[in-house]
DNA sequence: AGCTTTTCATAAAACGTTTTACGGGAGGCT
DNA sequence: AGCCTCCCGTAAAACGTTTTATGAAAAGCT
C-alpha cells in the first residue's frame, strides 16, 4: 500500500530523456519518430508501466473512447447476457462500457441518465425501463442514443426491437389451434411498450379463444397475488406470460397450488430462461434473439459516433417460437418454427 | 441531431456574467457566494442543462467518483446481481461504476484489468477468473483492489469470499447420511480455488461415502461430453455439481438421458439458480449470500479509498444449505440448515 | 474620517494529455 | 558556398475543471 507518485507522461520523459510530446508521439504511433527513441521510450513505458490517462487524452483530442449502457435491471439474465455481448463488441472497437442499471425504477433511470453524462461517452444504448424516455434525456444531450427492446414515446431515436407482435400471435394461434377456449394474458405493464404490443399481438390472433389480460406490476410480491387471484379464483385453460419474471412467479404458482401443464392448464411465456428447458413438460417459450439485438445496437451506434447522420431508424429482429409440452393439448411432438 | 457546440463552464460563466470560477463555486456548493449569484448561476445551468466534466474535474482536483469492477461473465446471474447490488451501494456514495466483463479468458481479464486502469478509478472490485491475480496486476497499479468470491494467489488484497469448504462438507456430510455410497463431484477447474476448497471440504465429510472428482472445463460443450461420459459409463448413487454452469448442464444431461433424481442417483448444486426451486423435486442446494458478499465488498473498498490502511483483511461469509428433494432417500421433508 | 476587518468575485495556475507551430541540423542541389 | 528541403524533436497552447492567491468593495470600529 505504498504511495508512490502518480506516474504521468511527464515521468516518462524525463526518465526516457525525451520531451512529453515526443513520449506521446511514440504511443499513439505517429510518424517520424527515429527508431531508437522510440525503442528508449517504450522501454520507459513498460518499466514504470505507464498507462495513458484516458480522460486526459479525451479533454485534448476530444476523441471518446467510452460508451454508455443503460439498462433496467442487470440481475435479469437477459439483460446481462446483452451488456456481456455489447461489451465485446465495444471493446473490438477500442470503446469502454459504462453500464448503468436503473433498478427498474423510472426515478433511478433519470437520475442515472443524468448522472452518465458528466462521463462524457461518445454515445449511448439505452434499453429503457418505460417508454417516456423523452422526459429523461434533455435536449443538450447531444450524443448518439440507440434505444433497444422498448419503443420510445417519440421516434427520435435508432431503435431496435423484436416482433412483439408477431410473435406473441403465434402463441395465440397455437394456442387456439390447441383447441383451448380461453387464455388468460399476464404482464407486468402496458405501459411498457413491449409487453402492449404482445397484448395486441396475442388479441390479434385468439381466434374464438377467449382472451383476457391482467396485468400483475413488477414487484415480486404484487405479481404472486395477482396470479395467485387469477388461478385460483377463475382458472383459464391456458395462460400466457408475457415476461421473464411474470413467466417465473406464475410457474412457481402453479407448482405451489399444485397446477401442472398442460394438463391443468396450458402454459406459455415470452421470453426464455434456461430452466424452461429443464421442467417436465419443457415449456413453450417465445425466444428473443438477444446477441443479435446487442450486435445491432452497437453497429448502429457505431455508425452514428462515426458522424453518419442518415434518418432515424427501426429495426426488428425476429423471435423463434418454442412450442413445447406444456401448451401441447395431446402427446404431439414439440416443433419449432419462426 | 443538431451539432450544437458543447457547454462548458465557460458558457455558464459568460450567460451568468460571472467568472467560470463562481460558477465552480457554486456548483460545489463552496460558501461565500452572494445568494443571489447562486441563483443566477443556478437558473443558468438548469436552462442549459450543464452537467460537470467528471474527468476535468478530476483532472484538477485528484477526486476520484468512479470504481471498477471486474467479473468473469455478466452473462451468469450470480454475477449480475452482485454487480447490480454493488451499483446502488456506489451510488449512494457518490461512485459510477465501470464494469468489465471477462468472458471467463484469463487473457481477457489481463487485458481489461490493463485498460481499466487508463480510466484512473479511485478503486478496484474483482472476481478473478482464476487465482493467478498478481500476474495481472503489476505493482504500478497502486490503488485499493477487493477481491471477491476467489482467494488471489499471494494474500496481497482485501478478500471477501464465503465458507466454501464448511458449505461443501455440509452437503457431503447429508448426502453420505442419506446412505449413499458413491458420489461424484463434478466441477469446473480445481484451479479455481473455490471450486478447490469446495471440493477439498467435500473430501473431508464423505465419511464411508467414496468420492471421485471430475474436472469438467469451463466450455459447454466439453462440459457435456465429460458429464455424459461419467452417468453412462459409471453412474455414481450421487452426484455433486460444485458451481451453476455445472449444475446447470448436469441436470440438462440427466434429464437427455432419463434419469431423474432423486430415484436414479441423488443431485446436489454448490450455487443457486431460480429454476432449482422450479423443477420437481426441487434441487439440494449451496445458496451463496450475493448480495452480502457485495455489500461487503463495497464496505471494505470504500474504507480502503478513505485512505484505510489497516492490515489486509479476509472475510469469509456463511451460505446457507438448502436440502430439498433431490437427495432426499426416503419421502422425507425437506429441510434448512446454516 | 481613517483605519481594520470581512466579504466575495476573479485572474491565473495547475492537472495530464495532444496538437500546432517552430526550429535546428543534416543532406541534396546548383 | 549558398540555398532549399526534409527529417525529427520540442516548446507552448489548449482542453474543462478546481484551487490558490489577489484585490476591490463593503462593513465595522474608534
Amino acid at each position: 500500500m505504498k504511495r508512490r507518485p502518480p506516474v504521468s507522461i511527464k515521468t516518462v520523459a524525463e526518465r526516457a530523456g525525451v520531451s512529453p510530446a515526443t513520449v506521446s508521439n511514440v504511443l499513439n504511433a505517429k510518424p517520424s519518430v527515429a527508431p531508437e527513441l522510440i525503442e528508449r521510450v517504450r522501454s520507459v513505458v513498460a518499466e514504470l508501466g505507464y498507462v495513458t490517462d484516458s480522460n486526459a487524452s479525451r479533454l485534448r483530442s476530444g476523441k471518446h473512447s467510452l460508451a454508455g449502457v443503460v439498462v433496467p435491471d442487470l440481475s435479469n439474465p437477459m439483460f446481462g447476457t446483452f451488456v456481456s455481448t455489447l461489451e465485446t463488441l465495444a471493446r473490438e472497437d477500442g470503446f469502454d462500457l459504462l453500464v448503468v442499471s436503473a433498478a427498474n425504477d423510472v426515478e433511478q433511470e433519470k437520475e442515472r441518465l443524468h448522472a452518465i453524462r458528466s462521463w462524457r461517452p461518445a454515445g449511448l444504448i439505452v434499453i429503457p425501463c418505460d417508454g417516456a424516455l423523452s422526459d429523461r434525456t434533455p435536449p443538450s444531450m447531444h450524443m448518439p442514443i440507440v434505444v433497444v427492446d422498448r419503443l420510445p414515446d417519440e421516434p427520435d431515436f435508432d431503435l431496435i426491437a423484436v416482433n412483439n407482435a408477431q410473435s406473441a400471435a403465434a402463441i395465440s394461434a397455437h394456442l387456439s389451434e390447441q383447441g383451448y377456449r380461453s387464455c388468460t394474458v399476464a404482464g407486468s405493464m402496458l405501459s411498457i411498450s413491449n409487453i402492449r404490443e404482445r397484448w395486441e399481438g396475442a388479441a390479434s390472433a385468439a381466434g374464438d379463444m377467449t382472451l383476457s389480460m391482467v396485468e400483475v406490476g413488477l414487484e415480486a410480491k404484487g405479481i404472486r397475488r395477482r396470479l395467485h387471484e387469477t388461478l385460483t379464483q377463475r382458472r383459464p385453460e391456458a395462460l400466457f406470460a408475457l415476461d421473464h419474471i411474470t413467466g417465473l412467479i406464475a410457474y412457481q404458482t402453479m407448482t405451489d397450488l399444485g397446477l401442472s401443464a398442460p394438463g391443468d392448464l396450458a402454459f406459455a411465456c415470452f421470453d426464455e430462461a434456461e430452466w424452461m428447458r429443464l421442467v417436465r413438460p419443457a415449456i413453450t417459450t417465445v425466444r428473443q434473439p438477444i446477441e443479435e439485438m446487442a450486435t445491432a445496437a452497437w453497429q448502429q451506434l457505431s455508425r452514428r459516433m462515426g458522424g453518419n447522420a442518415d434518418p432515424v431508424r427501426t429495426l426488428r429482429l425476429a423471435c423463434s417460437v418454442e412450442v413445447r409440452g406444456s401448451t401441447l393439448r395431446e402427446g404431439g411432438r414439440s416443433s419449432t418454427a419462426a
